[in-house]
DNA sequence: TGTCCACCCGATAACGATTGCGTAAAAAAA
DNA sequence: TTTTTTTACGCAATCGTTATCGGGTGGACA
């Protein structure tokens, strides 16, 4: 069973033309008579003829298709970012090919050797956090291949980057809970290697210093797995709660942590704000549904998908290397709601 | 710029071979001695040879890759039918593009005529809920392209579909509510056109019927949008609170309109499940964590999505067309929670 | 010694589209 | 009228791969 589609060579045939004079008459060259390319549109329109992307691929040894690796498709953040991609893309007549790594670097490297061998132009990507040789990722941007990174970047490839100020994001966070006369500040963050664990502690740690609260490295933890493995998640959290001095408040380095910490609090039926008040990076669209309604840093998922598109797009239209890269931060912002109300 | 591969004629020219004989030394041909085999196989493995799968695809007439349309990936249902779509993909070797058809009617046209000018394989839709005439997916059918339905289905059309049982699931969830005190119980429901809302409509009579329960039309609404447009979801239950016989249940008929319906409640600051109680469709993994901990009929999307590419993959597959089309029928999960506690 | 048949391998055509080059006929210039 | 130019189109190569066909070499057998 197969879907037969009309050939150009289909065209030339019924018209007694040359496949080469429909081509150029479907393409307005001035080497055709105006009634010749009348001719051809005429029957081209007539019968719903597409030029066959495959053929064209293979002569212009392109695709016009670019791939995109993302750890979770399921994950607002995320999916906030593919339909930023795919709204660039279409409009410019690019296929988006997405896979999802899970944050396995098993997955990814086997992502990425699919998408390679689909002759992609270009690749986007947001590392997985399991992410820490890139050689994978090197050998193809060595190769030639057009490489845009988003979210979770790698800073020793030298490409376009598009990057949320996580620094600030966490510093506002933290600021904000601080003022909020919260002392005892944890830093639950995703895998320590990281690119976007150590802007968010960094900002984490400077709004401490700024403020005079002293900063207890017992306070900061982190998750290989960001939140995906809940058991390793809980068992982090029970090590906070084991100190002696127990933290007040807990600031959550992304999405899946932020919601399986307030799931772990729920269980433990500790009472948000008052005996411990979340703030979490979030996109999730129904976190004012939440309980407690939670106070989020989101994030301009839709924006960095377009802004990361656009600068892909650019490198893989470009008629010579151009090795001028840029690395666009783009800012989050601070939604307050119940879970972190004053004391 | 450009990420040039190694081609078969790249290994002939260098060990002295013709194109054929490297290619059949690959495929394992018999007509290729052993050791030209094994020289061919090293030197391929060496320099990381891999087929071109444009070539083949244009040789072949296949592209290897299935189109996906959905109403809107960021939903947690569908990104979850995608996981098992691509679950399934990615082990027999084919490539999902996805579009979204952000529930309009003129958007799943164009992607429909984007994907089929990309030559796709196979088609795996769920139709917009603005989709009421099917010309675009009937053409695409007859001539040829095999397309499976999940969810939103098309009976018009005779090929396989994939299903959830929302009749028993609508059922289920009333019959719950009925058992736990509610009497008048109104039934929020995406598009009147629609399959799935026809569905889910007759299970929820049924169940009130069964029950002794007198069905009131004025609780039967409809969202044309299925919730992705609040304002309307706004009026329409405005309309419902506006009657003089109001509602102390609310069943709704979508992911998106649950979400909807919890934040009109909320800001009516209607107490759930006292005054109102509230079970709807939806896959979100963070209903626990909702306020109230809210009670949803969760559907085996994963399982859908896996199904239906099968599905899809067998007739693309087919040698010969088979008319012997299925139905499947998936069960879904009452989970009760505390948004429909007992009265 | 001649015939036949495996065994290996190469040349070629095809998939659909584009493009450089060649050329017949018509038009313009001489 | 002859020469040159222009117009309008066809031929063939190309992209990477595979299938069809055909052919050369060597051994077995009569």
């Amino acid at each position: 069973m197969r879907f037969e589609a009309i050939t150009i060579k289909d065209i030339a045939t019924a018209l007694g033309l040359s496949t080469s004079t429909v081509s150029r008459a479907l393409r307005d060259s001035h080497e055709i008579s105006v009634e010749t390319k009348n001719l051809v549109r005429a029957y081209a329109e007539e019968h719903n003829y597409r030029p066959n992307p495959i053929a064209l691929s293979l002569k212009e040894k392109r695709s016009r298709s670019i791939g995109v690796v993302v750890c979770e498709i399921a994950n607002s953040f995320f999916s906030q970012i593919i339909n930023g991609i795919e709204s660039i893309a279409y409009d410019r007549g690019y296929n988006v090919i997405i896979s999802q790594s899970h944050e396995s670097y098993k997955r990814e490297v086997i992502d990425l050797n699919y998408l390679a061998s689909r002759s992609i132009d270009g690749l986007l990507i947001s590392v997985s956090m399991e992410t820490t040789n890139f050689d994978h990722l090197k050998s193809l941007h060595d190769k030639g291949l057009p490489i845009v990174f988003f979210d979770r970047v790698v800073d020793e490839i030298d490409t376009h980057k598009v990057i949320i100020d996580n620094s600030t994001g966490a510093y506002n966070a933290t600021v904000h809970l601080i003022e909020n006369g919260f002392k005892r500040i944890a830093n639950i963050n995703i895998s320590e290697h990281s690119f976007i664990a150590q802007g968010r502690l960094s900002g984490y740690k400077k709004a401490l210093q700024d403020h005079n609260v002293p900063i207890d490295e017992k306070l900061i933890r982190y998750c290989e797995h960001g939140g995906q493995d809940y058991a390793e998640l809980e068992r982090e959290m029970d090590a906070l709660f084991a100190q002696k001095k127990k933290p007040d408040a807990v600031f959550a380095g992304s999405d899946t942590m932020t919601m399986g910490i307030l799931r772990y609090l729920k269980s433990r039926k500790m009472k948000i704000p008052e005996e411990i008040a979340l703030v979490g990076f979030s996109n999730s669209e129904n976190a004012d549904l939440l309980q407690p309604a939670l106070t989020v840093i989101k994030q301009p998922a839709f924006e960095m998908g377009k802004k990361a598109t656009e600068l892909l797009l650019k490198v893989i239209e470009a008629k010579r290397p151009d090795n001028d890269f840029e690395k666009f931060v783009l800012p989050s912002e601070l939604v307050v709601r119940e879970s972190s109300e004053k004391k």
